[in-house]
DNA sequence: TGTACATCAGTGAACGCGCGTTCACTGATGTAC
DNA sequence: TGTACATCAGTGAACGCGCGTTCACTGATGTAC
């Protein structure tokens, strides 16, 4: 049991991860659902049989293809919050965060399509990527959050919202809580707002990358900038 | 040539009409990119051959399908719209409208999956479909304008955003101009808030329809009702 | 009203294709002594 | 260091299936005289 690893297994590394390469590159032609373990292995240049040495059936592939998706996404996002060097600049990493979701995305429309699409008929994802899919909401409400408990905020708009706040992002207050940001006045519809603009942001890029937006945006780039800023003030955030 | 219909053409309406349902139905089990011209034909039971009759290819019958979905759910906001007894119940229209279009939403999830989820690989919507695609967004941007246009409106947030929202929306406001709404000084402004808020509806029934609001949400009608409450108020329209 | 011809809906066979998955196999790599 | 055995990656054939589209056909409906 060596601590080294074996050439057998280095190379079994390198395979399932080209594997899982050419089936990313695959979804450009096929959508996931369409997904086909025989193109898949062709690209590899094996037999269709030998996949199965890698991933036990196309659910399997599929899995690891979003996880790896929204893993490479959340590490884009979480990367580029991470180098805004002025931590108390929230709004900066607010504006961090959102450019760099947005440019995996244009890069990525297909691993985009995958993870914010149409879900799969037949296929439900398994709890491993859950965490995965979490990281870029995560990021945003520990900005969002920190941002109100430095008190470097304007108050947010009045509730003048039907009561009940509370009892529809329960779950997410709870989370929130747990994050360990015990106590805000606010923190119901400081959550509440985080989840509209996390909404607002994937709604966009929805829109954008599945041609929603063609005959009334002109500048997409400008466009998203204006989104954001406008979300960050709707959040309290200062110019 | 007479003005009553002969059996014939009332067959072929109704056949075809009955092959666009079968097709919709199959949606609930296959997404469109997998949508079977024989598993169709075999719903309505004909052979797969005589389904050329009706829909020269595959493709035209997706047509087919993104345009009656479409005029399905812009017939229900427009009709949400039409059924408010007071035209000046800006904030009354605004919010049937959103109402409907998420009771749409939710009883018809796959319609809503073809039209707002991945685009189908390889398929390229044509001309016909961009009316009845704009309906939604048509009737909610009347509605604002018109609350604008009379008045009936707290001022919108100022616009601390970076300059340039002309630009970036300059398809939409030439649009709005055209649809009869000469002059409004805030016409950018309202206009880039409008389609923020139309994106941010849409984002909502994607997340909550496709499973990224679980976990968070708790209740799902009355995270609605808060987030169209809030982009009425982000939107000018006073309680 | 009746007949002759034209139109067209639906049939069934066929074309050429691709799919996911299983299985017995071969040969190379790794392990224990 | 060398040998015997175990592990495992990759092969190739096969199973049973479904797909979109074409084509010559039949029989019913519609039209013109």
């Amino acid at each position: 049991m060596p601590a080294s690893k074996t050439a057998r297994q280095r190379a079994r590394e390198d395979i399932t991860a080209e594997i899982l390469a050419a089936a990313r590159a695959r979804l450009a032609e096929a959508g996931p659902g369409e997904l086909s373990l025989r193109a898949v292995a062709r690209d590899v240049g094996m037999v269709s049989s030998a996949v199965y040495r890698y991933y036990p059936s196309r659910n399997d592939l599929l899995t690891a293809l979003l996880i790896a998706a929204y893993d490479e996404l959340g590490e884009a996002a979480e990367a580029a919050d991470d180098a805004v060097d002025d931590r108390d600049d929230h709004l900066g990493r607010w504006t961090a965060v959102c450019v760099a979701t947005r440019a995996w995305s244009l890069t990525h429309p297909y691993d985009y399509a995958l993870l914010y699409g149409s879900p799969v008929p037949g296929y439900a994802a398994p709890q491993d990527t859950v965490g995965p899919a979490t990281r870029v909401i995560v990021r945003l409400v520990t900005i969002i959050v920190a941002a109100h408990q430095a008190g470097a905020t304007s108050p947010v708009a009045p509730s003048i919202a039907p009561a009940g706040v509370e009892d529809a992002v329960a779950d997410a207050i709870e989370f929130v809580r747990v994050l360990g940001n015990p106590e805000h006045a606010d923190l119901p519809e400081i959550t509440t707002r985080t989840i509209m603009a996390w909404t607002t942001i994937f709604g966009t890029l929805s829109f954008e990358l599945f041609g929603h937006l063609v005959g009334s945006v002109s500048d997409y780039d400008a466009y998203f900038a204006q989104v954001i800023s406008r979300l960050a003030a709707d959040l309290g955030l200062p110019a």
